[in-house]
DNA sequence: TTGACAACATACTGGGTAGTATGTTCCCTC
DNA sequence: GAGGGAACATACTACCCAGTATGTTGTCAA
């Protein structure tokens, strides 16, 4: 139903590159899939992302007003449209950096040096890592979630859905990277599922709980989210149909930066 | 940050009760908390949530226009305005029929006339049901996610947000079935989990995963469904920390209406 | 048949917002 | 020290959309 919608197509002239007097150099859109800090934190608009997530965050993206990121910044539109050409392009590099802060999160635990490693610690490390990172960066996980959702809507012209694709893409990565865990762990028989899409899904499911409900209660925050951390992996690892390592819990509690890789 | 936003408060004057001049009967007002089915299915009103709820889900709140209603309905914005006070109101009313979409799928389960059920099997049959409903019911569930979460945000005038924290609490009553089966497991020793809260949570977030991932592929919805919903269901009484009980499985594939409430 | 009212459709208004066009300031370079 | 451009702020426009005011049609009762 409603195959047009109001607006058919926004810019159906100039479509396509659209490189003609770009204000600046920001946001680099050559084709590299793979790169994940597009944007210096400490920048101006490492600052912009960040209003930016607190009020999609806060409003939603449709309800979110380019001048309401600009109050919150103690400055203007002006300042958000010189480094980002429309309101959907910051909504994506915030979406980018969201996925960037998970990628840099995770990874390290996903393709660790150690191959002689045990599956379930592999698995084990990177949950709990998705865990705390969901926590300690709330506002960028609840873009990356409206984002999924943008994407079975309508978002806006082509050269942006495309841009879309892209970033929907990356998530698949991330999430590929947990179902190839998952997977490994049903090759070396230490699991027994029969959908291991579905066991992916519900897996992270349970991590991903957090970004709607958790708020700091405790004073130590770092201490809180990884007790947190752990009872939602314990939950998901139980999920799966394993008994989930306490070694790893307890290398990890007494590590907060980074848990000893020994055996 | 940001104290004030851009409107400060609609509608200062008239506040609080404003019932003057209602255009209809429709979307009976009265204080009854436990009222379910408050829109006959099969009216207009009906009809009017049905897209609304499909508009909703489609391009959320914020981003639907009345105008993309009444499109879907091949009618006017009259016709929604006859109807429903506001755009907000309209919101609500299909708020509150996903609820009542959701107790009548699950409350029969909750407090069956067996007193003697043994714990796991209410709470099992619980979940079945409400993983059905949500995948068969799309529209309302995902409305149902968007009425959460804008809660936590602004939601217009004052009076409004009395009737959201309504609803709220309606959404909190159904968690609560949840939260006390699972409850009972605990003090029935059948079950050892220290936070209750949260593993409710992480219950529910599996069994709600699929409003985000779902779509039909087989012939036979109905059984693809039932399917889904046990491989769920198994996860999250995995998560639990207990053993799914197949028998229930075997009995609600069997019979896809109402399973037997036999020991 | 004639009110009268429900159930819409049509026409219009006001406010909010994305995006643009144009200034202004500061810094850096030559 | 002059010029030039980056990094903003200011001012403005065009448009979308929630809400309203009013017209039209059908139906049902008296």
């Amino acid at each position: 139903m409603s195959p047009a919608r109001s607006s058919p197509e926004r810019v159906p002239a100039r479509d396509g590159q659209m490189g003609s007097a770009e204000p600046a150099d920001a946001h680099a859109d050559d084709g590299t899939p793979q790169a994940l800090h597009v944007v210096d934190p400490d920048s101006s608009q490492g600052a912009i992302l960040d209003a930016a997530a607190e009020c999609f965050r806060d409003y939603g993206f449709a309800a979110a007003s380019i001048d309401d990121v600009a109050r919150a910044l103690n400055a203007t539109k002006g300042r958000i449209y010189h480094h980002f050409r429309s309101k959907t392009d910051l909504f994506f590099a915030v979406y980018r950096r969201g996925m960037a802060l998970n990628f840099a999160a995770v990874e390290p635990y996903s393709a660790g040096p150690s191959a002689g490693e045990k599956p379930l610690d592999r698995l084990t490390r990177m949950a709990i890592a998705h865990a705390i990172v969901l926590m300690a960066q709330m506002p960028y996980q609840r873009v990356l979630a409206q984002g999924v959702h943008m994407h079975q809507t309508g978002a806006t012209t082509a050269a942006q859905r495309e841009t879309l694709a892209d970033l929907i893409q990356l998530r698949g990565r991330y999430e590929k990277m947990f179902r190839d865990a998952i997977a490994d762990l049903v090759a070396a028989h230490a699991l027994d599922v029969d959908d291991v899409p579905l066991a992916t899904r519900s897996f992270l499911a349970v991590l991903n709980g957090s970004v709607y409900w958790y708020a700091p209660q405790q004073d130590d925050v770092a201490r809180e989210q990884i007790e947190l951390a752990i009872k939602q992996v314990t939950f998901a690892l139980q999920g799966l149909g394993v008994n989930p390592p306490h070694k790893i819990f307890d290398a990890w509690s007494s590590d907060q930066t980074s848990p000893n890789t020994s055996d």
